[in-house]
RNA sequence: GCUGGAAUCGUCUAGUGGCAAUGACAAGAGACUGUAAAUCUCUCGGCUUCGGCCUUCGUAGGUUCGAGUCCUACUUCCAGCA
């Protein structure tokens, strides 16, 4: 069992420490998308110097490329990216969403390969391989996301995400004990409540996946703030405080951290920081800024005068802009830098004031500057 | 000097009688939340009461209901020949 501790508590809010096989992390912590087992535009070394203690990898992807077998030959995901830190890997039940042309049913889904087109399943069983060669320390199951927001739609899927649970759970405990045997590193299964935008489904999913006994949660299928709050604050409020509570896919806008933070999340993930980054708009204490803009030109002040990271250390606005304008490389290297440092650092200075009890403090003086309220 | 060819929106470019005029780039702005995203969208002659109006395809004339497109002259550039 993954071991957790929490060594502060306020409200839903905590503070806490996940172990794994590959390191501690000290939560509420952020944890970098590394999709194809690279945060895009990063080397393992920069992630590492902005201070991130985790990264989270994509089962469908890495499937495609470079296969999961290939992954466990190389010593597993931390062995093969060189990040040799915690690691999560997602199952690949976001790309129901995200996908076109994706056929579900209670087997499990058949992709089409974004790459060559061939033919691709996955189902719970198979994702649970996947992530046992690719040997993340902390795995998702395998569930269904619903693209409707229609409530028929929403319950199916949820219920759809819980009979795949089970299987998911039987298949992991059948593969931890095989590892167990072999002397290999424990993983770990995250159970995924769904439920969309009705609390009482998530309410029901929240129990359901509590009584599955995984490792910890993930909560799956957000994809506004709207409500993120309550919802939060429902699912929350059930499942066991002694396991952790992973974020799936938020973190783009800052108040998302907080509210995710005050509502008993431990860990989140997102692409926004190193997405934006890439496509010039860039986080500063007061708000995004697109980079490009014209003004910037002759700006030569730091990106962000209070930022600690590689970029806003060396760098100047006016230079920023016109890597960008020149399109070189190494506008998204500096750019990414300073955005995956930004969030990192904001949820580090969260966990700091859950535990000084500071906590709601800080989030109004950051939220107040950020969005001009 | 002669003979061809060419001049179009910041740049390159489409256009061979109905055109404010094609495409790319540049420029300006916006979007992005478990990454089919180093991607995508919009604007890009001026004015507008959003119906239009005005000014534009080297310059000046001409033919025509109508000219970026045809004719004449001129200017500039390119190629070949002297």
């Amino acid at each position: 069992m993954l071991k957790f501790d929490v060594t502060k508590k306020s409200g839903l809010a905590r503070v806490g420490v996940i172990h794994t096989p590959h390191g501690d992390i000290h939560t509420p912590a952020f944890v970098g998308a590394a999709t194809r087992a690279t945060v895009k535009a990063l080397t393992m070394k920069e992630m590492n110097d902005l201070g991130s203690q985790a990264i989270l990898a994509n089962t469908y992807h890495l499937v495609l490329r470079p296969g999961t077998e290939l992954i466990k030959k190389a010593g597993g995901l931390a062995e093969f990216s060189s990040w040799h830190k915690p690691t999560f890997t997602d199952s690949g039940g976001f790309q129901i969403f995200s996908l076109p042309n994706v056929k579900i049913s209670e087997a499990g889904v058949k992709f089409k390969s974004h790459i060559d087109g061939a033919s691709l399943e996955l189902s719970p069983e198979t994702s649970m391989q996947a992530q046992w060669n690719i040997g993340a320390d902390i795995h998702m199951a395998f569930d269904h996301l619903a693209k409707s927001e229609n409530r028929h739609d929403m319950e199916k899927a949820m219920e759809r995400t819980h009979a795949w649970l089970k299987r998911c759970k039987k298949e992991h405990d059948r593969l931890a004990a095989a590892a167990k045997i072999n002397g290999e590193n424990e993983q770990y299964l995250y159970a995924v409540v769904q439920g969309g935008t009705f609390n009482d489904l998530r309410a029901e999913s929240a129990r359901f996946c509590a009584d599955v006994d995984p490792d910890g949660f993930g909560i799956g299928g957000v994809f506004t703030a709207d409500g993120m709050a309550e919802m939060l604050k429902t699912v929350n409020s059930i499942l066991p405080e002694n396991k952790p509570r992973h974020l799936l896919g938020m973190g783009e806008e800052p108040i998302d951290l907080f509210d995710g933070a005050e509502n008993g999340c431990d860990t989140f993930d997102c692409v926004g920081p190193t997405r934006m980054a890439r496509n010039g708009s860039l986080y500063t204490l007061d708000g995004r800024i697109n980079i490009k803009n014209a003004k910037f030109r002759e700006d030569f002040t730091p990106l962000m005068a209070d930022c600690d990271c590689e970029c806003c250390k060396n760098y100047t606005r006016a230079y920023l802009h016109h890597l960008f304008k020149t399109d070189e490389i190494t506008a998204k290297v500096l750019a990414s830098i300073h955005n995956e440092r930004f969030v990192v650092r904001t949820v580090d200075n969260i966990r700091a004031a859950i535990m000084n009890d500071t906590f709601f403090e800080y989030k109004k003086s950051f939220l107040t500057r950020y969005y001009h309220k």
